[in-house]
DNA sequence: ACGCGATGTATCGCACCGATACATCTGGAA
DNA sequence: TTCCAGATGTATCGGTGCGATACATCGCGT
């Protein structure tokens, strides 16, 4: 997750550690947190695997003098050539995964990147999804509805609506994606 | 948190895990998945802290027989009273912690059993707190709504809309509480 | 000259998730 | 009547991410 949003991050841009939380807080504010607890053991653990590498910034350690107050500049990162590839992979699938709560608004924000078909998909993909759960609460909710009290009652409502709401964006926004090739459609085959 | 969680349910009545599971997807499956990997441990955790004990189901483990597929009946767990102390006591503060995204919901779930001064303050704090993101937001947004793409802005826009619809929603909520208790109000003093 | 808030890198412990394993019970199709 | 699929039920494992915290530097207003 982080390692998809760190790739597409970088694929702008070459970016040092702050500014990464801080775009990823522009860009994914409203859905994940993703704090420098998860941020730099991912960005180590990508540049071991060889997807990110350091681009010494204005660094310029002297070897002779440091030792103490070693002046530490900033630690820059941009994508290697494996880490676009495995960008451009991660962007291609469009799995389950893709369109589970906490992935899908990643996905989405890379979707100027992602290829139009693939696009479709993660959003049918989503909207079904919501209309599961959907039908899951409504349910739920009507068989039980007179032996809740009030706050739950109002709980369970605002959660429907709100996916109410978001499937109905999806929609929107599958049309638009139609509108624009209008020879894709769902069922390939 | 799913101590709190566990807490408010099994005040409610004695259930063991799989049934506590389900309650928990019925009453707060639209924010938190709260899956087994968690729950168990966590029951194991508040057993050890004594705030809930086994109430043998319909075990009835005869002591000579079992040894081989040893017939393992349903783990029953209740409140001690201990448990139910530590209920009130989590129910009674209204900290920061009480508005953020994930606890915000379980202490809205148990509100019919929660004092109205701190439903109120609750309701409050989630309010500012969702206010002051929104006003990140948008003035992020404003500073670079040109060189955004039109998915990037369309995610914005989509969570500031979601935001928007809470605040109001908590609104109602608490002009709905201030209605029921006149004379209570926001700053004590 | 001082200090405070933003910038910047980093780690630690903990909560939780998703997948998985495995066993039992129940009801309907074969 | 047998068989098997799906619901019920308990449990663990690895991994991801979060919140708090620590610490150092930099730019700026006072």
């Amino acid at each position: 997750m982080l390692e998809l949003a760190v790739l597409g991050l970088l694929h702008e841009a070459p970016l040092h550690g702050y500014e990464l939380r801080q775009r990823l807080k522009a860009t994914l504010g409203a859905f994940r947190a993703f704090s420098y607890g998860s941020l730099y053991p991912t960005l180590r653990r990508m540049k071991d695997a060889g997807w990110i590498a350091e681009d010494e910034g204005d660094a310029t350690v002297v070897a002779g003098a440091p030792a103490l107050t070693g002046r530490r500049g900033k630690v820059v990162y941009k994508l290697t050539a494996e880490g676009k590839e495995r960008f451009t992979e991660l962007l291609a699938e469009a799995g389950p995964s893709s369109w589970e709560d906490e992935t899908f608004g990643v996905h989405f924000a890379f979707f100027s990147k992602t290829d139009p078909d693939v696009r479709v998909r993660i959003l049918e993909g989503r909207r079904s999804r919501l209309e599961e759960r959907r039908e899951g609460a409504r349910s739920r909710l009507a068989r039980t509805r007179g032996r809740l009290d009030s706050y739950t009652l109002q709980l369970q409502e605002h959660g429907l609506d709100s996916v109410d709401r978001e499937v109905r964006w999806l929609t929107e926004l599958i049309e638009t994606e139609r509108k624009k090739r209008p020879d894709a459609h769902t069922e390939p085959r």
